[in-house]
DNA sequence: CGGTAGTCAGTTTTT
DNA sequence: CTGACTACCG
């Protein structure tokens, strides 16, 4: 180190105690600089080009392995090295993950600049602005940040403000038609018109209900997620001043997964790249996982066309798998009209096999799987890190948290309960957003009997007709409840509440957030009442709530914003997949969304089944079938080495049995050579696994399985006569279906001796 | 007011 | 099968 010399300093002056942060930054961009070459040197030709393209509009299509993530962050290292300041780059990626990730390997690059540049989601971005514009913006810089949960509180309150049936306006639906509306940038003004126009008595109400749901989340001092992206978008567009601010500010701005944004998130980019113009957006179209959720794929397609000058940039060659893996995973994606052509190529060997298993339920699935980690883990010596299973709906995780359990495997859960939506968690944070604003609704109603404190339905009614009356938060209405027909038990102990949330707000601005939290277990004897219960649930929950306040620690050790605002927004824009790391060696389980972005050696893709993945109805409309697609290709293209496809011919879902085919993912790989099935056999000792590997017959059999009795499909029975199979089981010999025939009656047949025919 | 029993709908996928 | 919600009684 004390060789090392900048200018006519040498380095450890910079090192010791007398160094600024700007004095810092030129060591550091010394340091790039004098790597630089280096780095260029472990880039492709493609990549290199890609990162050296520092100025003008960039659109780089970057297929699944091919490094995206180094080029972005080796992209930010030249910009550096160019003399460009770290507070000019703005990269926004679509996880917290994915924006961790990122800073993580930019710090290995440079070291300390990790922070520096601004890397965050669109969502965390957009908090971030409005809260230090909020004043331009006409926000209370304290705004909460509505989680879907909490969306819901306040639809179901509306809806029962305007008498509104549930069972016509589902809580659910509505949500996600504002926050569509939402990401196309309608507030409820501008879907109120649209409703008007459009004459559609459905659209007119919820159009109202938009609006009173709009003036509730005022009412409380809260934001959804979609209202980050409208309001910033709409303010960068409304207020020259700000916008001119951040054009200056982000010189350059880098966009990962951008087909995956939404018209808000594509019209935030452009707004802010107007000036500069130097917009580099990575992404793969054969990705694109999310249009459930507003992301229009045309972003990414007709970046040319917004942007004329545009360099486009192809990276083709995978650096992640095994040539196996990436051609199996092209002959299922090849099967999608909708795309843009793209052939990516390794000079990996061929690998393993890709590795099918048949199992008669998803017991034994899971079972197949535990037991192949185990065996892999002997035979290879891999780490229980390297393995990942992914699956298409959370339900599915708990089958194979039972297996684990059973065989020892330590294993995560990425996102299925998340910890912070366990009652206990949730009524621990509503006092801190309480104490933060205690016009927020939805906390108040959550927590004002919690613990008890006589405080019922009643109450609570005389509560929200005040509060309505006059037009304030419950909070706002407890100075009047002194007219009110209120017990004068519940009067006391709603005055006792309100002295309770003033009392913990007292010294807040001096007080960690874990301080705060302490308190609030102190002062609401809540844990103490956990523990009167004595029961295993309470002991669970008192558990749970600790760990919350480990987790604050762990915030307050790593945030910058260490203020209970900053606590408080991060708990509703970062989920847990953040907090898991390599360090913990454990087999990593999520569903196949989350997977996006990721790589492990070895990756299990289970629960393949015609209805479940592709899942539900999507295979009857093309494009939701596309998009399963893409799925299955975005799980497959995870896989370094090796790489299983697993299915169950029965699934118990919602307590009953359904029987199902194998998914037409699994033809689609085009490499089927054998399929392994697994069976349980009893023997003396108990039961034991039997692997089979049948690899005669294997095409036919998948075929017979798609086509000779298709779910579906008409018969004709000579009893029973003509009807449609609802259902499907066994193969072979023993292939069953269940008929629902035009009687209206049911049977469940064995297919070798009921002479069925197909019509 | 608070507890309990009984009913009913719901699982895609997430910031 | 679960969790959320409702209705009724102590």
């Amino acid at each position: 180190m004390p060789g090392v010399h900048i200018g006519e300093y040498p380095a450890f002056f910079f090192l010791s105690r007398s160094c600024t942060r700007e004095m810092l930054f030129r060591f550091l961009i010394f340091c790039i600089i004098k790597h630089m070459d280096n780095f260029l040197d472990q880039l492709n030709e493609k990549q290199r080009e890609a990162v050296l393209l520092k100025d003008g509009p960039l659109l780089i299509f970057a297929g699944a392995g091919t490094g995206k993530t180094r080029v972005i962050t080796y992209r930010i290292a030249y910009l550096l090295s160019q003399g460009v300041s770290p507070l000019n780059i703005l990269a926004v990626t679509f996880t917290n993950k994915a924006a961790e990730e990122m800073r993580r390997r930019i710090d290995v690059l440079v070291p300390g600049m990790g922070r520096s540049v601004w890397i965050s989601t669109f969502h965390s971005f957009c908090a971030k602005f409005l809260r230090t514009e909020a004043r331009h913006v006409g926000l209370d810089p304290n705004f909460l940040i509505y989680d879907e949960n909490d969306q819901k509180q306040v639809i179901k309150s509306c809806i029962k403000e305007l008498n509104l049936d549930e069972k016509k306006f589902k809580p659910a639906r509505l949500i996600e038609i504002i926050s569509r509306a939402k990401d196309d940038m309608l507030d409820a003004d501008s879907y109120s018109i649209h409703a008007l126009t459009s004459g559609d008595y459905f659209r007119q109400v919820v159009a109202t209900i938009y609006g009173l749901y709009q003036s509730k989340l005022k009412q409380s001092g809260a934001l959804d997620f979609g209202d980050l992206l409208l309001l910033t978008v709409i303010n960068l567009r409304e207020n020259k001043a700000l916008k001119e601010k951040y054009q200056y500010r982000f010189r350059y701005i880098m966009v990962d997964e951008y087909q995956d944004t939404n018209h808000a998130q594509y019209l935030l980019i452009k707004y802010i790249g107007a000036e500069s113009k130097n917009i580099c957006v990575v992404g793969d179209d054969d990705q694109s996982i999310y249009s459930w959720r507003g992301a229009d794929i045309r972003n990414i397609l007709e970046f040319e066309k917004d942007y004329p000058d545009c360099r486009t940039i192809k990276l083709e060659q995978n650096y992640r798998s095994t040539s196996n893996i990436l051609s199996s995973a092209w002959h299922v994606i090849k099967n999608n009209e909708r795309r843009v052509e793209k052939k990516l190529w390794t000079n990996k060997e061929e690998g393993n096999p890709i590795k099918f298993i048949e199992n008669r339920n998803a017991i034994e699935e899971s079972e197949a799987v535990a037991g192949e980690i185990e065996r892999l883990r002997n035979k290879n010596k891999y780490n229980f890190c390297d393995f990942s299973v992914f699956y298409r709906t959370n339900a599915q995780s708990r089958v194979l948290e039972d297996s684990f359990r059973r065989s020892g495997i330590p294993y995560i859960i990425i996102g299925s309960v998340r910890f912070y939506e366990r009652a206990e968690i949730k009524n621990v944070l509503a006092y801190l957003r309480l104490i933060h604003n205690p016009h927020d609704n939805v906390s108040f109603r959550r927590v004002i009997n919690i613990p008890k404190r006589g405080i019922g339905k009643t109450t609570m009614q005389a509560l929200e007709s005040i509060a309505s009356e006059k037009g304030v938060s419950l909070w706002g209405a407890l100075p009047y409840i002194g007219f009110a027909e209120i017990a004068s038990s519940a009067r006391k102990s709603l005055f006792n509440f309100k002295e309770l949330i003033k009392e913990l707000q007292k010294n807040k601005e001096n007080e960690s957030v874990k301080e705060i939290a302490l308190k609030v277990l102190d002062k609401t004897n809540y844990v103490a009442e956990l523990e009167a219960e004595d029961t295993l649930e309470a002991k669970n929950r008192i558990e749970n709530i600790f760990e919350l306040i480990s987790a604050i620690e762990e915030f307050e050790s790593r945030s910058s914003d260490r203020t209970l605002t900053g606590y408080l927004t991060q708990v509703a824009l970062v989920n847990e997949i953040d907090d898991w790391t390599e360090s913990n060696d454990k087999v990593v389980l999520m569903t196949l969304h989350l997977a996006k972005g990721l790589e492990f050696k070895t990756v299990f893709i289970t629960g393949l089944e015609e209805g479940l993945f592709p899942i539900g109805e999507s295979s009857y409309d093309i494009d939701d079938l596309e998009e399963e697609r893409r799925l299955m290709y975005v799980g497959m293209t995870r896989a370094k080495e090796s790489l299983y496809l697993s299915w169950a011919q029965e699934r118990t879902v919602f307590g009953k049995t359904h029987w199902n085919i194998p998914s037409r993912f699994v033809q689609e790989t085009q490499s089927m050579d054998s399929i392994f099935e697994v069976r349980t056999a009893k023997a003396d000792a108990g039961e034991e696994v039997i692997e089979i590997e049948r690899k005669e017959g294997v095409k036919e059999y998948i075929d017979e399985q798609h086509q000779m009795f298709a779910l579906g499909s008409r018969v004709f029975h000579q009893k029973f006569g003509k009807g449609k199979i609802i259902d499907k089981s066994g193969s072979g010999e023993n292939l069953k279906v269940i008929v629902l025939f035009d009687t209206g009656q049911w049977k469940k047949l064995v297919v070798k001796y009921a002479n069925l025919d197909i019509i």
